[in-house]
RNA sequence: CGGGGCGUAGCUCAGCUUGGAUUAGAGCGCGUGGUUUGGGUCCACGAGGUCGCAAGUUCGAAUCUUGUCGCCCCGACCA
């Protein structure tokens, strides 16, 4: 049981700050809303880097890099666009500081500027602009650009990864010549998303479009992946805009056509964000700390020498070599003796994603050590102690259910451990997507839907006819809103969970982060 | 911006009601030495604080008064 975690049943949200915490994924900083990443954490967004960049690449894309002010002008040209992000956006009006002389050791903001900045709380504004400059002809289109980057959103109350003031997330602009095309590449990218967070970090996610009153501000059609937390919570993990001819309108993208008429163009956005991490933490880890999907842990496996004594030691470091070898290559062992230092030794079992193996032999008690990896998540632990040596094996431990093996020293290759973590990842998946399936609820009146919000939580799925009013009543109600309209629907015609209209949409409520 | 709470060591907090025997404390963490090592050993020694800030009351303020700044939680807003 671990001390410095409190149990999900007794604080949700302190044990989500408290795994946080325990696997050194994040903190505070001095700036209010805003959080430091630390390199365990920064690990796993790189991991998610990654895969989704080799993804996007994969569909086509290229990166690039628009820079971080935006003329505050820009953000009134998209009527919507502006209603949306108006209110939460960060200022830059002055480009100077001086000494304050009636404030002695004070400094004051001079020099201010003609036109104010914005720190963008998304590109969609500066891309806009720049896309117009760029594109003359058809010959031009399409422009298939992601950016990594920053972005700022001034954010009333946050909560680490969830909601920061400053976060990090890509985000992809695209341009087209054809309303068929734009919409295309919209749903290509939810698939993309969708399958990302099923094969690298083992979330289910349910794949739908936001009603009018959840979209983007600016977009024609908002599509989402939403995922579902351990606390029966739903949380946006992406999502993938048809902007139409919206920005096109607003920015000028305009180009000669085929049939050499002026037209304007379609254009697409989609991004996620180190919110994908949060969501990561929250639906799998548990009481005893983190839980990391194999693919996405930068260490996968941790090994423990247990021994008394330096006779002991000697022999069981000596067997735990031999065991590395046979799991990174000797190439890769003889080459991290020059690279590593300190008393965790690291090797990486993936040259390429660079995931590692670490030995720690650092001097504290097994127990010590066993807490400590457990903790942070890592897939697989390793003891190795005196009695292993003696029978030539190795006791192998999985984090998601503490299970244990003894592993015979000739069993360790690659390949099995690799299949060890496929076998993780899949288990994983199977779990969160039967949590999934078990809190997915129907209801086919209001009083029901009420019923299950308030006693159990999760999914609601009922039919239901879109509506501002009605949505924004039943939110003051429950404190649920419309998730998504899945796209897999059922087909037909039901009753409208509210207003009991027929309707031939079946939406999913929850209450969202 | 509304409603609540809190600022004392790196962290969690006690002390404040009733001002002075506390030379400002405890636990955890940290450092050194020893001991131990199959799920958080034990012991000794040690480092670390202008008690958020400012003014006031008083012979005397962590403690009382006023002001001020900051943070956290609950709501509205939100990837």
């Amino acid at each position: 049981m671990a001390k410095n975690i409190k149990p999900r049943k007794e604080d949700y949200a302190q044990w989500y700050l408290d795994v946080i915490k325990a696997a050194q994924l994040a903190d505070y900083s001095p700036v209010r809303g805003c959080m430091v990443i630390r390199p365990e954490g920064y690990a796993i967004w790189e991991a998610i880097q990654r895969d989704l960049d080799r993804r996007f690449k994969d569909t086509g894309h290229v990166n690039a890099y628009f820079p971080l002010l935006i003329p505050q002008s820009f953000l009134t040209k998209e009527a919507q666009h502006v209603e949306g992000f108006a209110m939460e956006c960060a200022i830059v009006t002055h480009s100077k500081l001086e000494k304050d002389p009636t404030m002695p050791g004070r400094l004051r903001p001079a020099s201010p500027l003609e036109e104010p900045l914005i720190i963008r709380p998304t590109s969609e504004t500066m891309i806009g602009h720049m896309y117009a400059e760029w594109v003359q002809s058809y010959r031009d289109l399409p422009i298939l650009i992601n950016q990594w980057a920053n972005v700022m959103r001034w954010e009333m109350r946050t909560r680490l990864f969830l909601r920061t003031s400053e976060f990090l997330w890509q985000e992809g602009h695209t341009a087209h010549e054809t309303a068929q095309e734009a919409q295309e590449e919209t749903l290509r990218m939810l698939d993309v998303y969708a399958d990302f967070a099923q094969q690298l970090l083992a979330i289910p996610v349910i794949k739908g479009i936001k009603t009018d009153s959840e979209k983007f501000p600016g977009a024609d059609t908002t599509y989402c992946i939403e995922a579902l937390m351990q606390d029966g919570k739903a949380l946006q993990a992406g999502t993938s805009h048809n902007l139409g001819q919206n920005f096109s309108k607003a920015f000028d993208i305009k180009y000669l056509g085929r049939d050499n008429t002026l037209q304007y163009a379609y254009t697409t956005s989609w991004g996620v964000s180190t919110r994908l991490i949060g969501a990561m933490i929250m639906a799998h880890s548990d009481d005893d700390g983190l839980v990391l999907p194999p693919r996405a842990a930068p260490i996968v496996c941790a090994i423990i020498p247990v021994y008394k004594g330096d006779q002991e030691r000697s022999v069981v470091l000596g067997f735990i070599d031999q065991l590395v070898q046979k799991l990174v290559g000797t190439e890769e062992f003889s080459s991290a003796q020059q690279r590593t230092t300190g008393e965790i030794k690291q090797y990486f079992f993936n040259p390429i994603t660079h995931q590692r193996i670490v030995v720690d032999t650092r001097d504290t008690r097994p127990g010590d050590k066993q807490y400590h990896w457990e903790q942070r998540g890592i897939p697989f632990r390793i003891e190795v102690g005196p009695r292993d040596v003696a029978a030539g094996a190795a006791l192998l431990k999985r984090r998601i259910d503490r299970a244990k093996e003894t592993v015979p020293l000739e069993t360790f290759t690659p390949e099995w451990f690799k299949s060890k973590l496929d076998e993780v990842h899949q288990q994983m998946f199977e779990k969160a997507l039967a949590f999934q399936i078990h809190n997915t609820r129907d209801a086919s009146t209001y009083e029901q839907m009420k019923q299950i919000l308030e006693k159990q939580g999760g999914f609601v799925r009922c039919w239901f006819l879109p509506d501002p009013d009605t949505e924004a009543r039943i939110k003051a109600e429950t404190k649920a809103t419309v998730r998504c309209i899945p796209l897999n629907q059922p087909g037909g015609e039901g009753t409208c969970v509210y207003s009991g209209k027929p309707t031939q949409t079946q939406v999913l409520f929850a209450q969202a982060y």
